[in-house]
DNA sequence: TTCGATGCAAATAGTTTGCATTCTA
DNA sequence: TAGAATGCAAACTATTTGCATCGAA
């Protein structure tokens, strides 16, 4: 299965916030565990938890791997993050609010982020035919993207 | 990136076209070679490196892991074989003209395959409003199904 | 002062690679 | 019989777990 988490994501918009909210729940507010909240919120986009360890590249303290992946599925329970897959290579995190969903080039590899909304004609064609309610947050719509499919059209 | 193979996908339908390809291309028709695609094109739905390796449970004598890997992507490389993910756990591989598309219930797991065609006007929105042609095979489309939509109807 | 959380090390899963040996064409 | 492919072992990447120690409440 795909999605982890119990409780409904959660849309606090910064780590201060997300900190708060853990404290509030009877958990305790470690140095890691503030460490993981910033970096995911201090980046632009999803990270890898590799990444989250080595503190976005030096700009942040460092910490544990084991303890960023125990972090991060914990944070995922509470609905403070989710996770997911973009192309092969290892699993990538952004916080809950961060809504946006992907489409992938299977030619260049460019992702592309959009707006929920963008896709909701989309999701609801697919509710209709299959009853499914879709959502492109966790498996990005891989295919080729506009600049491929021209570089494929004559021959 | 998400797509390896370098020629367009072939439509053998049996082990035997398959195997008869590979030698007119000058490739070698080894025992192990032979037993992964008979694996593949044994299988109702997609199988893993692993049951390949296992010869499907011991329905086909087994072969060794490393050779399943790489015979896996000689035949992706050759049209031959495609792979995709369900959710997580191991990659998994079809015969090139396996033509399905997914379905993913994140709630109960279940995965649907459905014909390419019924997914065309989906595909064709998507095309519209991005101009991205996509498909389903590589990842499935995540969502609730109907089944798990219901439950979650009132409460 | 007590458990919850950490850090380190080792285990696990999936996949890839090196290399001597085997077998196909 | 030359070189392609194999089998086995080791390496590698991503992730998880065990356990003694540490630290937040």
């Amino acid at each position: 299965v795909t999605a982890p988490h119990t409780g409904p994501a959660l849309s606090v918009s910064d780590a201060q916030s997300a900190a708060s909210l853990l404290q509030a729940r009877g958990l305790r507010l470690s140095a890691a565990r503030r460490l993981a909240l910033e970096a995911l919120f201090a980046a632009a986009s999803p990270v890898s938890a590799e990444e989250i360890a080595d503190g976005l590249g030096g700009r942040l303290p460092r910490s544990d791997l084991a303890s960023v992946y125990r972090n991060l599925e914990l944070l995922e329970e509470h609905g403070l993050v989710r996770h997911l897959h973009l192309g092969h290579g290892p699993g990538l995190y952004a916080p809950a609010g961060h809504e946006r969903e992907y489409l992938l080039c299977e030619s260049c590899g460019e992702t592309r982020a959009v707006d929920p909304a963008e896709l909701d004609g989309v999701r609801e064609l697919i509710a209709q035919r299959f009853g499914h309610q879709a959502s492109f947050r966790h498996f990005p719509i891989v295919g080729l993207c506009e600049h491929c499919r021209e570089g494929r059209q004559r021959r």
